[in-house]
DNA sequence: GCAAAAGTGTTACGAATACACCCATGC
DNA sequence: GCATGGGTGTATTCGTAACACTTTTGC
């Protein structure tokens, strides 16, 4: 608990957002590294300042797109984060939101990378929190939401959706349990098609019925 | 879906909190009678400005304290919102807070008035979306962690828990199951005392053994 | 034929639910 | 003695968890 001992005269907003997908069999961040003189050798979630004609939802898509060319990703808000001392060029009062982007989509821009969320680099701000704040509400809704459909590709195996989960969850599922469930809930429709070209039995390629979030008890 | 034609210039932060109590067998929202022109007739859930100094908690806590006179309430972030034109008068981004009062205190402060969750008045700003989106937290996180240590007095009978439980949630919980339950999470200790003077047997007084917010699968 | 993942049912256990009567007090 | 809420146990149902073998393909 450091004391700020700079005297702000305004407060601004930001937001900041954490963009999650799976990755090499892990849950992965993508961050941004920093330019700026104090955090030289640190990474951030990519964020920016909020016009004053453009609503906190407005801000968050467009500047997702501005540093990542990504667009139309799942958004949600997460929590705001207020500390005074927060940002040491100012008080800048942060929106975090997180996006979610399915599996296999590539981004291509200069200064991102992927990091495992269980192995972050050093971050700048308070990103480590922000982060962990992240995981934890994407570990939640993943059990009582069907948000996993924003991280899956439209055509999917069940047993890259049950891979999904337990990259996220960090823990195991049995296979028939888990079919068994997801199927009882309606979420799925087969598609005619079947994967090929892989060295075991081809396997039935599934979609989601509808891409809105709802609550559903899936864990 | 209206569009602001003000071009405004700056934003600043404010912070709104939505007071609950349950009173006279309802879940209840302490309110504000508002004065300004554009709102004469009605209410809204006490607010202000963040100073440039103090972060959003502390801001949520002092304007608490300076509306209402209550201190050391439970107090959660709820949630950013930020529509451009969601206040008249500027720009505002409201992070909304809610805080929970225990049955039977009271509060004094003129202008204030305490109002059935279910059966609002007419409301300022986006303060209705802010009172909804308040309620279905508090309803979902009665479910899973044991805030509802917030909501009752220091000593309290297991009627009047369950009580609280059906009012938040709007349905009649078993009594043999709801003490099965609550008892078995252990969350409880009772007190060497009674109730006495009512026309009826005496009932048990219980307390909270930690005020500590924590998850807990109470339903 | 061997490796690799797909696909499939049943049993056992524990949690949640439904349900009714006697008890202690005030008046 | 009657009205009022306090207090208690069991049987049933349902969902969750545990568990192993056959199938289809590529090489």
């Amino acid at each position: 608990m450091k004391k700020s001992v700079v005297k702000y005269r305004f407060t601004v907003n930001a937001v900041d957002i954490v963009i999650f997908t799976i990755r090499e069999n892990e849950l992965q961040v993508l961050l941004l590294k920093m330019q700026k003189p104090l955090f030289k050798k640190a990474w951030a979630a990519p964020g920016g300042l909020v016009r004053p004609q453009e609503s906190l939802e407005k801000a968050a898509a467009r500047i997702l797109a501005e540093k990542t060319g990504l667009t139309g990703l799942y958004l949600e808000q997460l929590y705001t984060f207020g500390r005074v001392d927060r940002d040491p060029f100012g008080r800048v009062v942060s929106t975090a939101y997180f996006a979610l982007l399915p599996v296999g989509q590539a981004v291509l821009t200069v200064g991102l990378a992927w990091f495992m969320a269980a192995k972050l680099p050093v971050l700048a701000y308070d990103h480590k929190e922000i982060i962990a704040a992240a995981v934890s509400r994407l570990r939640a809704k993943l059990a009582y939401t069907n948000i996993v459909y924003a991280l899956m590709p439209k055509e999917f195996v069940l047993s890259d959706l049950q891979k999904t989960y337990e990259v996220i969850l960090g823990r195991a599922l049995d296979k028939r349990n888990f079919r068994k469930k997801i199927l009882a809930l309606k979420l799925l429709k087969t598609t005619a098609r079947l994967t090929a070209g892989e060295a075991h039995r081809p396997a039935v390629l599934f979609r989601f019925i509808d891409q809105q979030p709802k609550a559903v008890q899936i864990l």
